[in-house]
DNA sequence: CAATGCAATGTAATGGATTACATGAAATCG
DNA sequence: CGATTTCATGTAATCCATTACATTGCATTG
C-alpha cells in the first residue's frame, strides 16, 4: 500500500498522475528518474547484486552486463544513495576539517593541503568552522559518532570527545593537544618564535615587546617561550612589562600598543604571535606617528597571504601551512585504514621571511 | 564506567592504562559502547519504537520511560546512526555552501550569515571549496543527489546538475545565475559600482581607470556596466584604454596597474572590481612612487576585513555580507520546506565607505 | 456496566545498497 | 567422460533507525 503510494510519488511513471498542475506526459516526456537499484535491475533485466557490482567492482562483471549496466544508469541518471552504502559498509569517504575561523587566512592554504592529500585518497572534505566553541566543535565531532564522517582534523588544541571504542579517528593540525593517543602535526614554534627573536637581536635591538596569543592555547605558550629563551640567550633581563597577550585578531594587535604606549613603555621591536596582531601593531604605531621599521621593527608569525602585502611588508615566520595540512590528512588516512598504527607528534620547522617591517635599531627615537 | 574512559582518554588523567600492549579482557574491563537502539531497548528493557520516540518525541513517551531510557542512553553513550536515521527519513538536516575560495575573506562573513539561520532552523552547515572547479563543484552537488546533505547553497554563477526530480535544492549566493527557477540573493552592482565611480567624479577626478573582474562572471560584468553608466551621467567619454581585468586576486591588481602604467595612461583615480585587487593595485602604484590617495584615489568592492587596515584604509563598497547569507539560508530552508515556493531573486543594496584612498583629485600630477 | 476513546507501548515493514552464500553453466583436469 | 574449479549471476540477509499499524489497559461516558 504504502509502497504503491510512494512509488507514484518518486518514481512516478504513470500518466499524468497529475502532482501539480498540467505537465501531460505528453509535452513532458521528461523521464522520471529512477532511484533504486531495484529499478536499474529490473530495467536492466539483471538482480541488484549484478548492478551493484557492476558499479562497484567492475573486473567482476562480464564485459557484456557490465556495459549495458552503465548504459542504462547513465540514460536514467541514477545517483546510488550514499547512505544507504554507507550505513551497510561502515564508512564514508568523507572527513571533517574543523578550523576556528574561516575568516583566518592562515588556514586556508592548510586546507588545501588537506584536500589535496584527500583527494589523492578517495575522500571528501568539509569544513566545520567552529568560532572556537566547543558546543561547535562537539557538533562536528557528533557527525563522526553518528557515523555521518569517517574522521576529523581538528586546528584547535582540543579534542572533541566522539563517543566511540578504540582510537578516536582524529587528528591534530597546527596546535597539538597534550593526549599522547592523538597525532599531530606542528611546527616547532619555540624555535621559530626563537629565531624571529634572535633575528631582532642581530639588527640591534634589545627592547623587544611581545604580544603574546590566548594563553590557553599551548603553541601560544611556546611561542612566549621561545622569546624568553632568546632573550637569554641574548642575555637581555626579561621585562615582563613589555609582555602583552591578545587574542589573535588584528583590533588585539592595535590595543596592545595602544596600552604599551600608555604606559609609556619604550621598545624598538615588537614580536607578534600572528600575522594579524602584527597588522593590528603596525596600524596602531603609525597612527601614533612611529614609523616601521625606522622607530619600530615588527615581525609577525604565519606568514598569511596579507603579509606580503601590508605597507611595509611584514617580516614573519612562515608555517609550511600547506604541508601541516598535507601530513595532517596522510596520517588520518593511515590512522583510518589501520586503527593500529601508533601516534605521532609529527614536528616541522618554520623558518623566518625577513621583509619590509624590520630594519637595525637606530640610536634612539626622539 | 565509559565517561570514565572518555576522561581518561581526553584529559589522560589516569595512571599508566596502557594503551597498548597486554590488553587482556580482563585488565581492560572496557564496556564495549552500546551502538544500536536494539541494544538499548534491550537493556531499558522496552521496545525499539520506545526508545526511538523517547529520542525523537519525549512527549509522547510516558515520563517514566522517558526518563529511565533517557538514563540508559546516556549511561552507555549512545548515539544513534545518522545514517540509518537519514536514510529511513530522507532527510539530512545538512546543507552544503559552496565557496570558490576559502582564502578569499569576503566569503567568511558570508558563511557566518548562513550559519546563523541554519542553526536557528536545525541545520548544520559544511563548506565544500571548489577554486572554482567544475569538477569539484559538481562532486559536492552530488552529495545531494546521493542525499547525503538536503541542499546547497552556491556562491559561483553557476549551477551544478543535481540529477533529482523537480525543483533543484540550490541557492545562488553573492553571484547569480540566469536560471530563473534558481533562487539568488546579491547586490545591485550596477548602483553599487555606480555609486563608487559617481563619488569619484565628486572628487574632480575624470580618468578613472576600472580594473574588471573574470567577465565569465556575470556580477563582474554588472559592476563594469556600473562604471561605464556613471562615466556617462558624469559626461566623461569612455576611454576604453582605461579598463582592465584581472581575476580578482591580489596580483592581477599589481598587474593591471603595471599594465596600465607601462601604457603611459593617465589616471587620477581606480575602480577595482574588488578589495583583492584594490590591494593590489595601492601596493603597484606605491612601489611606483604614485602615493595614494595624493596621486591617485583607489576605490575597491566588498569591504573585506583587511580593507581597514591596508595603509591608506580602503575606501571601498561595502556589501552586505552578513545579510546576503542569511538571506539566501532563509531562501534554502523555504525552499526545503516546501519545493513550491516560487524562486526569487533577491536584490540588497551595497554602500559606499569612504576611507583614506580617495582624495580630491589635485591639479596635475608631476 | 457495556461501549468508546485515549494513552502507552509493541511488532514488523520499511528505506536502499552491499555482500555472504547459493546456484548454474562453462572450463579444466585426471 | 565424470569430477572439480572457476566464473557470472541470483537470492536473501544485513546495516540501523523510524513509524504505520496493532494491541493492551485504563479512564470516561451514557
Amino acid at each position: 500500500m504504502w509502497e504503491a503510494k510512494l512509488v507514484s510519488a518518486v518514481g512516478s511513471k504513470g500518466k499524468g498522475q497529475g502532482a501539480k498542475g498540467k505537465r501531460s506526459s505528453k509535452d513532458a516526456p521528461q523521464q522520471n528518474r529512477v532511484r533504486t537499484v531495484k529499478e536499474i535491475a529490473a530495467i536492466a533485466k539483471v538482480s541488484v547484486a549484478t548492478v551493484s557490482r557492476a558499479l562497484q567492482r567492475p573486473e567482476i562483471v562480464s564485459e557484456a552486463t557490465r556495459q549495458h549496466i552503465h548504459e542504462v544508469v547513465k540514460r536514467l541518471g541514477y545517483t546510488p544513495n550514499a547512505l544507504a552504502r554507507n550505513l551497510r559498509t561502515a564508512r564514508t569517504r568523507l572527513i571533517v576539517a574543523l578550523l576556528p575561523d574561516i575568516a583566518n587566512p592562515f588556514f586556508s592554504e592548510v586546507i588545501r593541503g588537506i584536500e589535496q592529500v584527500a583527494h589523492e585518497s578517495g575522500y571528501s572534505v568539509l569544513l566545520g568552522e567552529t568560532q572556537s566553541s566547543l558546543v561547535r566543535e562537539q557538533a562536528y565531532a557528533d557527525m563522526v559518532a553518528a557515523r555521518q564522517a569517517d574522521g576529523i582534523i581538528t586546528m584547535s588544541h582540543r579534542v572533541p570527545a566522539i563517543p566511540i571504542n578504540g582510537r578516536l579517528p582524529v587528528v591534530n593540525a597546527c596546535e597539538y593537544v597534550k593526549d599522547p593517543q592523538i597525532s599531530s602535526v606542528y611546527v616547532d614554534n619555540v624555535a621559530a618564535a626563537g629565531a624571529a627573536v634572535d633575528y631582532l637581536v642581530t639588527l640591534g635591538h634589545r627592547d623587544i615587546a611581545f604580544i603574546a596569543g590566548p594563553s590557553s592555547s599551548p603553541i601560544c605558550v611556546d611561542r612566549e617561550q621561545g622569546y624568553r629563551l632568546a632573550l637569554q640567550r641574548a642575555k637581555i633581563p626579561a621585562n615582563s612589562a613589555l609582555a602583552t597577550v591578545g587574542d589573535f585578531s588584528i583590533e588585539a594587535g592595535e590595543r596592545a600598543i595602544e596600552l604599551l604606549l600608555s604606559q609609556g613603555q619604550s621598545f624598538s621591536a615588537v614580536f607578534c604571535s600572528n600575522d594579524e596582531m602584527a597588522i593590528g601593531a603596525m596600524r596602531a604605531l603609525s597612527s601614533h606617528g612611529l614609523r616601521v621599521p625606522e622607530d619600530v621593527s615588527v615581525v609577525g608569525f604565519d606568514d598569511i597571504r596579507f603579509a606580503r602585502y601590508t605597507s611595509p611588508s611584514l617580516t614573519t615566520i612562515a608555517q609550511p601551512k600547506n604541508a601541516l595540512g598535507r601530513e595532517a590528512m596522510t596520517m588520518l588516512i593511515e590512522l583510518l585504514n589501520d586503527p593500529e598504527v601508533p601516534p605521532r607528534k609529527r614536528v616541522l620547522s618554520a623558518d623566518l621571511v625577513v621583509r619590509g617591517s624590520t630594519a637595525p635599531r637606530v640610536s634612539r627615537r626622539g
